[in-house]
DNA sequence: CTCAGAATGCAATAAAATTGCACGGATGTG
DNA sequence: CACATCCGTGCAATTTTATTGCATTCTGAG
């Protein structure tokens, strides 16, 4: 992992649909070795995988938020339980445990708010292991990046 | 944007990496009308672009943390000045302004605690608009995607 | 300094993407 | 219902790109 590594990292996280040999200019190298490195990355699995981004407003899925869980009972079992329940939720597209205040973090995707509603109830409502829940809806994005730094 | 154009973008967020060929065969298109509708999606801006998701442990950045943030002075101007600062900081992936309880959110990819506490130092403490804040770190991640549900 | 292993560039080859073109189905009109 | 038009399709030719073998160069350990 050297600096033209990180430099071909950096360039797949931004744009990971160039051509070999244009990559290959940008950090200086022949194609045949920059592909043989991209490949080690693969295969190493430093690069996980490839993949589209979409436009989530021409996806249809113009709605974000953040929803903070607090569960009436904690512990490994009930909070496992609870965020496998909010994995199979198609909107929910990140699911975590963490720690503070609350037991689980949702990150959302969301068509319009009737679909909110109808996750909150499938979710939060009912005979569920939820005590209290908090909606941040998000506003404004100043920064959105899946790059990771390097 | 039919049944096949959904059922490319669904692949396509999942393994961007495949050949064009291999995807016609996934939808049961010839190579040449599958290129023309991926292009036609990519030219509509229904796909905005392709990029390379590295493993977090093997690019060093093993911790995950949500901060909350409740500006002293909000509206406006004020949280976008915060969300800019924000920005800046490459272990801020992403940035929002947020309705609820606070003003802002923050996801992090940190490499250890030592780069959270240098973190907070520049933007919690000092003369920042920052009046308390909030930290969740990633303790288990039961779904993580990219995608977004069609 | 010397050697072994790894990485590189070049050129040939294989694979993939891209294009031109003719066909077929859907739609709208007289 | 016949007809013209438009859009998407498949095939085959062509262009572009990825991939590989091989000789050379670089790098680091001893």
């Amino acid at each position: 992992m050297d600096r033209i590594d990180r430099k071909l990292l950096n360039l797949l996280q931004r744009d990971a649909s160039r051509t070999n040999a244009h990559m290959a200019d940008e950090v200086g190298l022949s194609p045949s070795s920059c592909l043989r490195r991209i490949r080690r990355l693969r295969q190493a699995g430093i690069i996980d995988r490839v993949v589209a981004i979409l436009n989530p407003a021409k996806a249809g899925r113009r709605l974000r938020a953040v929803v903070t869980v607090e569960l009436r009972l904690h512990g490994e079992p009930n909070t496992r339980q609870f965020l496998d329940l909010a994995a199979r939720e198609e909107a929910v597209i990140q699911a975590h445990a963490v720690t503070g205040e609350v037991d689980a973090i949702l990150m959302l995707r969301l068509r319009d708010m009737e679909e909110y509603d109808a996750l909150c109830h499938r979710l939060f409502q009912g005979r569920t292991n939820v005590a209290r829940y908090w909606t941040m809806m998000v506003i404004r994005t100043a920064k959105d990046e899946t790059a990771i730094p390097l």
